[in-house]
DNA sequence: TTTAATCAAGAAAACGTTTTCACTTTTAAA
DNA sequence: TTTAAAAGTGAAAACGTTTTCTTGATTAAA
């Protein structure tokens, strides 16, 4: 069953029942009307591969992101895909399980663009320059969600990592800290992490805190190797921190499990911080502070960032901001 | 640039440069050769668009689900992406969100029949029979991830609820308790929820324990009014329970949340359970004992069973059970 | 009225592939 | 050597739409 069967029931032109389904030029009430009952009857489905290979774009955005199972990504996906949900868009969902080889990473750019999407929203982590070649010879927009990138300036949603950090530390000191500990994370390309730990040395060089590389440890995102380095930080300096900062809320969590875990209690025995959230941080117990961002409307952001690309709207903003807000809970005790 | 311009440049016909490119047909080692030295040097990127609509199929797999940011459903994403990555699948990602309209939902399986997807994996919940009727009649094989359905007796991936909540109820009771509240869910058409209150019950009628309405509460899924419903059960029962059962980890995570509000201490004061997991409930303070479920792996048995049924393999197994198991954690207290 | 604009509809081209059919050349078997 | 099979290639059809170019009919303006 296809158009041509419907226009023969029709007793019309094909050319009559694609504009009567497409709504692009004059037909009469009364044909369209034969037409749409014809069509319905039938269950006539017109074939999208058809529409989309002649009008050779295929009203589809691609999202790519490392992994898809952490709030931060499923929270973003969630406000994109809700965005375009009525938009007549549908998304392709690319899980570049950053542990992958560049080249796979690399690949995907390429396979989008076979499929002809219509956008790409990339949430990028780390960014080589292999990628940035990549990215600068890429046929369709790309929207960057997450991080920007100085030597592509893409259109972007960025989060204002330093900030947020620099605030919720800031937070602790106010709260009589002055032995902060720092969870943070080894990859220097992953301006998530690295923006961060710099927010968090800011506040204490604007307090006039000493940085201790004591009570400092660049790890991964993981929580049980988050645990062991909460649990070398507290064996190994002689100079025990009173509180923590940590670069995630994943951290914060295995933070204050390995302290518990030893018997602490928080936050009367420990303060501890960390950037961004997910829901369960608002019922750990103890709930967690933070300086959290809202991913669900960073993602849907970018959503319509893309879509006024898309559509040639002129984009007044080219790079959008999210804010943070500071989030007290209960982990954090005055000193 | 098409295949047109690659044929002309490499001066064979195009069906040559298609049999090049898809090793579909003899091609002597020479022309393949000079074919893909042309395709590399102009960049030419086959238009999958087309492609895809002369051999009308997509290589898309629709995964269909209420939201994606759960871990029990992102896992199961992540299962499934990652299984169809390297096999030339592209997965297109449908967000109902469980509080759409019914007619908006089943519109979607409309839409992905227009897209000529492959086949949909179908993360089920409230199948009502204008469902079961669409999807009778839909043009690609479904495979159910979560839940079967008995009228339809579809392919699919399911969890063994039942046995799961049975299963941490008992440990409850070895564990000395005989007053277990239950925190469950009131959409009797949910059969996660359904089959684990059965299950909760199972296990106390074993064991001749009265079952008490009083500290049973049917609520939703929020942790909000989680934490509401436990306060309430605190507040009006005049027998306090030793321990909660929960239908699952948001539930049990909100349970120990209120609980430790209210100034008690997990596990002295009250054990807690719950069915399922994500990674927070191991980090949680404390852990959290649940009867869990391998989301990740269960998304990749459907994956499975799906490029099977799309390859006319032979389906041994139409039904795949997914096991519970016990992870006993530090949530529960001997009484 | 005449004229121009608008409405309505059909014929046919175009989109970029894959695939069928046909044909020639090469290789292997008899 | 003859014959049959296999290797290698091209021409052209096919896929189901949208869209361009027509043409004719109707309506509105002059």
């Amino acid at each position: 069953m296809n158009i041509k069967d419907i226009a023969k029931l029709a007793n019309v032109s094909i050319a009559t029942v694609s504009r009567a389904i497409n709504g692009t030029a004059y037909v009469s009430p009364k044909t369209k009307e034969k037409i749409d009952k014809i069509i319905k009857e039938n269950g006539y489905k017109p074939n999208l591969l058809a529409r989309e290979f002649v009008k050779s774009k295929s009203n589809t955005i691609g999202v790519m992101l490392p992994r898809i199972d952490l709030a931060t990504f499923s929270l973003a996906v969630e406000g994109i895909s809700n965005f375009f949900k009525d938009k007549g868009f549908s998304i392709i969902l690319i899980n570049t399980q950053s542990n992958l080889e560049l080249e796979d990473e690399l690949s995907y750019f390429d396979f989008l663009e076979k499929k002809r999407v219509a956008g790409v929203i990339y949430f990028a982590t780390e960014l080589t320059d292999q990628h940035i070649d990549v990215l600068k010879k890429v046929k369709y927009p790309v929207v960057f969600l997450g991080q920007s990138n100085k030597k592509l300036n893409p259109p972007c949603v960025k989060y204002d990592h330093f900030n947020a950090a620099r605030s919720v530390v800031k937070y602790l000191i106010e709260n009589g800290h002055k032995r902060i500990a720092c969870l943070s994370v080894k990859y220097t390309n992953y301006e998530f992490a690295k923006l961060r730990k710099e927010g968090y040395i800011s506040a204490l060089r604007e307090n006039n805190i000493e940085i201790d590389e004591e009570i400092i440890c660049d790890g991964d995102w993981e929580m049980t190797s988050t645990v062991e380095n909460v649990n070398e930080i507290m064996k190994n300096s002689k100079n025990k921190p009173t509180a923590f900062f940590t670069v995630s809320y994943r951290k914060a969590m295995a933070t204050i499990h390995a302290l518990t875990e030893q018997g602490y209690k928080i936050p009367e025995d420990f303060s501890v911080v960390g950037v961004d959230e997910c829901e369960e941080s608002k019922y750990y117990s103890p709930s967690i502070t933070t300086a959290c961002f809202d991913n669900y409307s960073a993602g849907k952001k970018a959503a319509e960032l893309m879509l006024n690309i898309i559509e040639n709207k002129t984009v007044e903003e080219n790079e959008i901001l999210i804010n943070y807000k500071l989030s007290i809970r209960k982990s954090v005790a005055k000193i």
